[in-house]
Formats: C-alpha cells, sequence, structure tokens
DNA sequence: TTCCTGCATTGATTTAAATCAATCGCCCCC
DNA sequence: GGGGGCGATTGATTTAAATCAATGCAGGAA
C-alpha cells in the first residue's frame, strides 16, 4: 500500500531502478502497482504461472524449494531492494513467502520485459544484482555444504548482523544488536538442519559468550571477530560492508 | 591455442558473444586472445588480481572455495560456453582449476567492459547466462542442504547425464552413456561429501542396477527415470533439455 | 617383468546431527 | 484465572556419514 512516487522511494538508489534517469523513472512510474501481503502469505507458488515481476519495499520474504516429501530448503532471502522474477521466464521456479508484512512494487512482466529492452540502464542494474546474489548463493553453499551446525549458526548471524549493520548505518564499534527476522525452524531452512539442532546450537553460542540473547529474537554480538572466528571464517574479514 | 575465426567457433551460440552480429562479433575478434591450461592447472587464485574475462572454449574447469583448515566446496563447473570473470570485480573469488586440459577464449578486463557498456547484446547475454547459474546454484542449494548421500550422487549423476545428452544430442531414448568429468574426490568437493562416501554410494547404486559401471569413469545409465527418482527429484522432470 | 604412484574401494569404528519425545514459556482468547 | 496453541528448549536414542585404516587396481617408469 502507500502508494509514492519514485523520487521518495526507500529503495530508489539499491533497487533495480537505481541507475535511471529522471525520464526512466516516470516510465517506470507509470506501469508499476503495489501490492502488499501479510507475514505467512505465500506470494508466489512454485510452478505457478508469473505475469508479473518486482522489487521488495519493505518486510522480509524467503525464496524456497520443497521436495515431494515436504523437506525443504531456503534458497534466498528477499529483503528490501532486492528482484523478484525473472524476465523472460512464464513461470515461478521458487516458492516466495512473506516472513513479515511486505509491500512489493510490481511490474507486468511483458511491459518490463519491453523496457528492459529499451532501457539499457536497467538491464545493468540488473545484471549487477544477479551477479551479487550468485556470489550469496555460492557463498551459502559454502555453509551448505562444509560447515558443521555450530558454524552455520554463526555464519547466519554473522550475515544478518553485517546486513543490519550497513542497512542502518550502525558503526562497526562496539557490540552489534539485532533482531533475527527467522523463526528456528525458518533457520534450519536456511541452514539444511533440523530445528532442534539449530536451538541446541544458539544455546551453545549464548553458554559460550559468543552471542546473548534477549527474548528469543533479539541478538547482541559482544564480539564481531570472535563470531567470524566460529564461522569458520577469515578473521580479517571482519570489515562490515 | 589453435586460433580461430569467431563465425567458426564451437562455442559461437551459446557463449556471452551468442547474440553478437557480425559488426558486434568483429570487434571482440580484435580485443580476444586464447590461453590454455594443462589438466590440474590453477587458472586463477582466489583473491589474485584479475585483470582479464573469457569463456571456456573446450575442456572442463571448477570453481572452489577453501577455509583456511583446508575443507574445500565446489561452487561452480565450468563447461565450454561458460563465462569466467566478473566484469567490474578486481580481484579473484574462487579458485579456477582445470580439470581437463582446457582452452579460453580471453579479454582483458577493461576494453571487455567498454565493449560491453557500448554492446547491449553482450550484457543481456551474459545476464541471460548469469540467472541461468543463478537457478543451477539454488538447485545445488538442495543438493547439499536436504539430500541424502545416495540421493546426492544420483542427483551429480542426472546432472550430467543430462548436460551430456544436450551437448551431443542424443536422442532420450534408450540408455544413456557418458563419462565422469570428475574424480572421486572432485565429486566429493562437489556434492560437500567424503570421497569415500562418494565410492560407497557409487558402487551401491551400481549394485542396485540404476548405473552400470565400464572402469572407474564411463557410466550406463539404463532408466533415467528410475535415476530421477533416486535422486528425489520430480519423477515427471524426466525431459532431457 | 616388477615396482611405484595415484585413484578407488572396502571395512571397522566414531561422531555429529537427526529423530523421537517431553516439557517449557509466552501470548492470546475465552 | 484457566486453557489452548505455537514456538522453543532440552533430553534420550538412533543413524547416516565422517574418520581411521587396509587393500586393490591400472598405468607408467625403471
Amino acid at each position: 500500500m502507500i502508494p509514492h512516487e519514485c523520487g521518495e522511494c526507500p529503495i530508489r538508489h539499491r533497487a533495480v531502478c537505481a541507475r535511471c534517469e529522471s525520464d526512466e523513472l516516470e516510465l517506470l512510474d507509470q506501469i508499476k502497482y503495489y501490492r502488499s501481503y501479510e507475514s505467512g502469505q505465500t506470494l508466489i507458488w512454485s510452478g505457478d504461472p508469473m505475469d508479473f515481476v518486482g522489487s521488495v519495499v519493505s518486510g522480509i520474504a524467503t525464496l524456497t524449494q520443497t521436495m515431494e516429501d515436504g523437506r525443504t530448503q531456503m534458497v534466498g532471502l528477499l529483503l528490501p531492494s532486492d528482484f523478484v522474477g525473472r524476465p523472460g521466464r512464464d513461470s515461478a521456479a521458487y516458492d516466495v513467502v512473506a516472513v513479515t508484512d511486505i509491500v512489493m512494487c510490481c511490474f507486468r512482466k511483458k511491459p518490463f520485459e519491453e523496457m528492459m529492452a529499451r532501457t539499457p540502464h536497467i538491464a545493468q542494474r540488473l545484471l549487477e544484482m544477479t551477479l551479487d546474489e550468485l556470489d550469496a548463493a555460492r557463498e551459502w553453499m559454502l555453509v551448505l555444504g562444509r560447515k558443521t551446525a555450530r558454524e552455520k549458526i554463526a555464519s547466519l548471524m554473522a550475515i544478518i548482523a553485517r546486513r543490519d549493520a550497513t542497512l542502518n548505518k550502525n558503526g562497526t564499534r562496539g557490540p552489534l544488536v539485532f533482531d533475527l527476522p527467522l523463526t528456528r525452524e525458518a533457520m534450519a531452512d536456511y541452514l539444511g538442519l533440523t530445528l532442534e539442532t539449530v536451538s541446541r546450537q544458539v544455546s551453545a553460542l549464548k553458554k559460550d559468550g559468543v552471542i546473548e540473547l534477549e527474548g528469543k529474537r533479539r541478538v547482541t554480538v559482544p564480539d564481531f571477530n570472535r563470531l567470524l572466528e566460529e564461522a569458520g571464517d577469515d578473521s580479517d574479514g571482519g570489515m562490515l560492508i
């Protein structure tokens, strides 16, 4: 809801439209429309026809794959400015589920594809975003394939902490505080674990002082480099951003 | 080696240049150069400065990540026509290792980037290829996160069989025959397993008649749908291509 | 031929994580 | 205030895969 001018859009400079000039933005403005969904709602079912693409304006959603017997693996975590859908593809390849209430800025696929063909700025930006996603997916593959349960949890905490710090422009000094956007079960789907293992390893990291918990969701990281060590990452990769 | 005209290039219609018109191709022709590497050679070290990008012309290479303690995960399998390197990035993010002798068609990064800015056909094709890679990476995440060792092996066999069938235009009828391009250890790095587990599960699939082996590398799949079932995939996804 | 050497297989044992199961704590609603 | 329900925690046990350890096998060199 809350439709607005592109000029004052919160994701103006990070979404697929980031590179657009004001005249290009005006064209997009004409074909865009907003949709909002409630927490828990499935925006898109895998295999269904997809007649639109769009950007997450606010809220969080997940991209998941499900096997016939019900095993599920999260394959993407969609944050504000992330793009949903693939130009040139007719049916959705993954389930998209809202984790919080969410607002999307949508375009019907056909007009968007035409616009993309005429506007290199959009295609350029989409390429850049897709390359970033591919890097993230490959990082994630290392986590899934080779890390222990404890390292997986620490890695996830580090990813969320890092993202939170960039979004909210917190300095890199001092303890980091953030809220987990995911339930234990969603964390398990993210990491290829069971929710019991997630719970145990979160408790273990807490017991060992790597993280502090306030309630189930609010996390404090007193020493980010310590967290990175636990994640099995290069300890000198402590740069936020 | 064996430099040639783009017009008679084996990957002309599938690589990053696929969409180029003959005049664009001529420009690429002027800035391209070939490099060849021997099996086992590391083409690129993670973290090293990357001053070129390029396409695999022939042969196979792997993209791998390594943790400090030596654990490694393959994050990409590079086949003829696949693109290596990321425009806009200065240093390599992954190790690239030749699995067979390999020939690359290279471009210095700077001229390629300039060319890309002027030639939408290249950027378009690169976007398409990157989106395909992202899909493959997400498929792979499901394999790594949720499949059993047996399912992982069956999934890998299915991927290679499918690829081989498209490359060599074998019909979908009858038993499929192909060569494994990877050692047991490389398969383990691909699937997040140990080489012993790979060996055991290959033997088990053979014992159960899902695959037949001639030597260590040559595989026959008598019933592709059976293999897909073992991989935990939709059994109706049996379409090759 | 015989001896390497590098991959691969197979076996015995350990172990990390899954599974099965009970309980807790919090919020909401009646 | 007393359920009911959902997410989370914790415990006991099982199990799939890792680890540790021999052995096999094919190809190349001496």
